[in-house]
DNA sequence: TTTGAATAGTTGCTTAACTAACTATATGCC
DNA sequence: GGCATATAGTTAGTTAAGCAACTATTCAAA
């Protein structure tokens, strides 16, 4: 029998992502009692700067899963917060370079502290394969829709 | 050993709930395909009240996980749509009872099917033991923090 | 019975997402 | 070279989330 039908909690639960909204929630929260004046969306922009610094917005858009103009409006707001830097490619002056402010980078070890931490609360009680089963699921449904 | 360390890739997309934010743009890409002229967010809202009509606010909080201006407003805006009514209740007039319009009961079943399109588009090459674990770990991530 | 706490809902403010329309630069083809 | 097209990014408008502060009503205890 094929999936064709689903129970209304789960069906509800998938498409609302309950579980996903839980974790930044807590991290937000902790994000917010450490002081660090920082939204889970700026964090996950920082996130892929300090995996590697210097790219352009376009390529923030394809990592963070996010359009054009939500970049364009992290980015005005990381400016603010004086955490990165807009610089205009040499080679191909439409593209913007985005460079962590040393104020950023001060930021990696504290916030990854915590994000490691929710998650480890959120899995604390799942087993290790299980961890694996689920992450392989959201990826194919990922991948099934892109 | 406990799950105390993540890869990054992994520890992002919990986070984010890529997986989630697909299916709803999905479904959200059909509403508009449709001409249905309603967002997730409202159609969550439906949801509940066609499990069961004439709730309070404060019940459709609970049950769609949200906070209560968000639920004032989504009811201000499908009220706006014609699509529900605040009857203020005559046990507890604090209390503001939801009702279904006869329009919003006419976009139960179109609606209701493009979401169980949706999941079966998302998990269409997912065994059935592997979504019951994936659901099984999500549920146990939102009581963790919950 | 009155006063203080709890509950239901609203409003204001900031951040963010999506769409569509826009500007500027680069590329490729004739 | 010149023109069409594609790409990078911005702006405007709507919807939504989270927080704090607020009003109105109910409840409970002195």
């Amino acid at each position: 029998m094929p999936n064709n039908q689903f129970k209304r909690g789960e069906l509800y639960s998938f498409i609302t992502g309950k579980a996903s909204t839980a974790i930044a929630r807590r991290l937000q929260k902790k994000f917010n009692s450490a002081a660090l004046n920082l939204t889970i969306e700026q964090w996950s922009v920082l996130y892929h700067l300090w995996k590697q610094d210097g790219i352009s917005q376009q390529e923030l858009c394809n990592a963070t899963f996010r359009d054009k103009p939500s970049i364009t409006r992290l980015v005005d707001n990381l400016e603010k917060l004086d955490l990165v830097k807009r610089i205009a490619s040499k080679e191909d002056r439409r593209i913007n370079m985005i460079f962590l402010t040393p104020r950023a980078q001060q930021l990696q070890d504290q916030s990854m502290g915590l994000a490691t931490e929710t998650l480890n609360e959120a899995l604390k009680t799942v087993p290790e394969e299980q961890i694996e089963i689920c992450k392989s699921v959201l990826q194919i449904v990922y991948d099934n829709l892109k």
